[in-house]
RNA sequence: GGCGCCGUAGCCGAGUGGCACAGGCGAGGGACUGCAAAUCCCUUCACCCGGGUUCAAUUCCCGGCGGCGCCUCCA
């Protein structure tokens, strides 16, 4: 399989330290508000790369970290008046379980910065005794200069030199730093502050230093596949690798680096700073965890992905065109096998072909770089082909037909799920939270049923119209009236 | 200002040095239906602009224009 590298900017057969196993380290949240649907998409990327190594017999170790000591949790805090600690937990419960709902797996290790304060420290002061790093009244901070003259790739990652970084004439002035693109590995704590005692004195980690030392000691040095959002890049990813780098002396300390496409709305990316952000939780309680999914993997990953109602609005439409294929599948094959003849072959050979291809291309386009959108368009050809084949074909399949329809079926659901949709809610009937509201329906529908035998439309498109209204959707098929939500 | 990505039908969105079969949504027409819905069929025929390379460019190169991201906390 092939993966876009950051660092190399192009394409790569994803190598490995071990053949078939992933080491994977994904950037995580820092815990300081409730994840948007902008951290749920990157993490949605690396879900759906994991599930296809698995399924095609991989082992992936994935590790995420949760950044839960930083300023902005913090600040939070102080707004809230409570202790950074019980920001960073709640939050942390929040998104576990809005992931959770998301359908993404758990990753292997989710590791706490405030629980790898010691490793950090013991990291920090390698720095400073191999000449990389420097103390300056409490704080400590990595010295590019000296990074770079022995590592000489420092910039490497975001395009940029050290000289153009500091053109860029934006990097925050900090009378301490010998240098302006220097970085904090050690923060030195203000009144206030929560701290751990260190050589240095009270103080917290700098924000790079922890997915160094986390990633390096769940996963070793090097490991295969580091993941994150394109925003990332610098300076997170960029300071990381100059800091893992001169910590272990081995280059380069991740084989690949994968950054998935920023969310935006209206085109603007969506961020706290902006306010124009969706929480995961809005989402998936408005739309669910299917049309979610099926937005996000509609665009390739790289992509930004420009959010809109209407949008979500089409990806639950295209899921109920796939709903409905599998619906008619089933129906089909429920039905009695008629009798084999030469006809009947060819069309079930036609849908053989049809079937083998689609899953092969679907292949190729997840091997291209995790295109999940082109495979998403080969599973659509499967399921126009059921759909066609059930509106021409009126007479009950034969044998071979009924084989490749069940073929076609368990093909669906299974590519479905390698993409991590919920084929079991994409499947499972229509069902209202109140029980007692679902008989009532039951029971509006049977009476409507009687008045159009009775032919009195009126009535019975009176209660359609009025069901409507309340967001249920009455559909009459020859197998009687279904229901839906709208 | 620097670095990078992108510009494909009404919208979204894959893709390719050789007639653009992606796919989805939407719209219009038809079939089906008591009427709808769903479904099927048909229509909706698009590669930002200007150079260059080439037998051939939407695809490669250069230059514009436009959008976005990063350069400050960000998934």
């Amino acid at each position: 399989m092939k993966i876009y590298n950051t660092r190399t900017r192009q394409k790569e057969t994803l190598k490995t330290r071990e053949p078939n196993v992933l080491h994977m380290y994904v950037c995580g949240l820092t815990p300081y508000d409730s994840m948007h649907i902008g951290h749920a998409r990157a993490f949605t990327v690396y879900d759906v790369l994991r599930r296809y190594l698995e399924h095609r017999g991989w082992r992936v170790i994935h590790v995420q970290n949760w950044t839960d000591i930083d300023d902005k949790i913090i600040q939070r805090a102080n707004e809230l008046k409570v202790s950074a600690k019980e920001i960073a937990e709640r939050f942390i419960a929040e998104a576990e379980e809005d992931c959770r709902d998301l359908g993404l797996l758990q990753p292997t290790i989710m590791p706490c910065v405030t629980e790898h304060i010691n490793d950090i420290i013991k990291a920090v002061q390698m720095l400073i005794d191999r000449g990389y790093a420097y103390a300056r009244s409490g704080n400590v901070y990595f010295d590019v200069s000296k990074y770079e003259s022995e590592f000489h790739d420092y910039g490497l990652l975001s395009g940029q030199t050290r000289d153009e970084l500091i053109a860029g004439a934006r990097v925050a002035p900090d009378e301490d730093k010998d240098d302006p693109v220097d970085f904090a590995l050690w923060k030195a704590a203000k009144p206030n502050e929560p701290f751990w005692d260190s050589p240095w004195g009270k103080g917290r980690p700098g924000w790079h230093i922890e997915c160094s030392v986390m990633s390096l000691k769940y996963l070793g040095a090097p490991f295969d596949l580091h993941g994150g959002a394109t925003d990332l890049v610098f300076p997170h990813h960029e300071n990381e690798i100059a800091q893992s780098q001169a910590l272990i002396g081995v280059k380069p300390i991740v084989t690949c680096w994968m950054h998935s496409g920023v969310l935006t709305v209206g085109g603007e990316k969506m961020s706290k700073s902006l306010g124009n952000f969706v929480t995961l939780r809005a989402a998936l309680k408005r739309h669910g965890k299917n049309p979610l999914r099926l937005l996000y993997l509609s665009t390739h990953y790289r992509s930004p992905l420009d959010y809109s109602e209407e949008r979500i609005e089409g990806a639950k439409a295209s899921l109920r065109r796939i709903r409905t294929a599998i619906e008619v599948i089933n129906t089909k094959l429920a039905t009695e096998t008629s009798e084999e003849n030469d006809d009947k072959k060819e069309r079930a050979s036609e849908l053989m072909q049809l079937l083998e291809e689609s899953t092969r291309l679907f292949y190729e386009a997840m091997d291209d770089d995790l295109n999940t959108a082109e495979a998403l368009g080969y599973l659509f050809r499967i399921v126009g082909a059921a759909l066609t084949y059930n509106a021409i074909v009126k007479e009950s399949p034969s044998h071979s037909e009924k084989v490749v329809l069940s073929l076609m079926k368990d093909r669906l659901t299974n590519l479905l799920s390698v993409l991590g949709f919920d084929v079991r809610e994409l499947e499972a009937p229509e069902r209202l939270e109140d029980a007692l509201g679902e008989e009532l329906l039951k029971l509006l529908i049977e009476v409507r049923a009687q008045l159009r035998q009775r032919r009195l439309f009126d009535l019975a498109d009176l209660i359609r119209s009025k069901l409507s209204e309340l967001g249920i959707a009455l559909e009459d098929t020859p197998q009687g009236t279904q229901w839906r939500k709208t």
